[in-house]
DNA sequence: TGTAATTCCTCTAGTGACTAGAGGTTCAAG
DNA sequence: CTTGAACCTCTAGTCACTAGAGGAATTACA
């Protein structure tokens, strides 16, 4: 049996944050000692690395919510987990060109200023001026 | 002079956010109509449209705010935009790196199931499982 | 001038995924 | 049995907005 403490550092993911997760329902609500602390055992120690593993692969907690339904699933149900995938690559993907595009543009950006600064610094002018930059970027994330 | 509505129109910023800057200081208090109506003049359309832009290209509203400090600064002052260039930059670069590991992990997760699913999905399997993975990822964004 | 449609006002609360802190209780070691 | 670490609940704060309620002002048209 785990104290959240000893569950913290085993699984390196913060108090509060499990506390977070068991309001979310995320974790389900482990035994209280006499004193109302909580204890866990090993399933939810399995399940909270699952969930850090899941977060650190960037997805949401509605996803790991649907691969955690799944757990004990088969068949075609189980091609849930594909899509989540799918989608949370196609995401990754999308979310790496646009940021590649920025890079660009804040490439040229950086180096457009000769660092004289007499009265105008063209590195300031160019965050303000979309008319230079090469195509359009919506950021989001 | 402009209404909340044309400048939202002319800046493709939306009407809340237009208010929600006014709150946070990036953008004066405006002129009011006699019925508590704002209305804008150029300075604000540019001033929104230098935010909008810094927005964009992925700015947090504090380097924004240090950025519209600096309009009508110069000498070393100026040097403050580089800074923020270059910090937006590095951020940037890390983030893409970042995002391109985690990539590759996906990938690689995305292709583990052969979808016989007798029992079990190796996609759900390899999502809650680190050992499998080439490196270390902390997503963070 | 009347009235209806549109736009505007303030205020509150919600998003995602936590994090920080206050104020108090329980546990474990010596 | 005492001390100090770890635990409890609850609230509020983060970032950059977004949505909605309930009401007032403006604009367009007849
Ligand atoms: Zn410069
Ligand atoms: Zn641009
Ligand atoms: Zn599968
Ligand atoms: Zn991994």
């Amino acid at each position: 049996m785990y104290s959240i403490g000893n569950l913290s550092r085993h699984t390196q993911v913060k108090i509060p944050t499990i506390r977070f997760y068991e309001d979310k329902g995320l974790l389900p609500r482990p035994d209280r000692t006499a004193g109302n602390q909580r204890r866990y055992d090993d399933t939810a120690l399995k399940r909270l690395l699952f969930i850090r593993h899941c977060r650190d692969l960037g997805l949401p907690l509605t996803d790991v919510e649907g691969l955690l339904s799944l757990e004990g699933a088969s068949g075609g149900d189980l091609n849930q987990a594909h899509e989540i995938a799918e989608r949370q690559l196609a995401d990754l993907r999308d979310r790496i060109s646009r940021l590649r595009s920025l890079e660009a543009e804040l490439t040229r950006i950086s180096k457009a200023c000769d660092g004289k600064h007499d009265h105008v610094c063209a590195v300031l002018h160019a965050f303000g001026d979309h008319n230079e930059c090469a195509g359009p970027h919506a950021h989001s994330k």
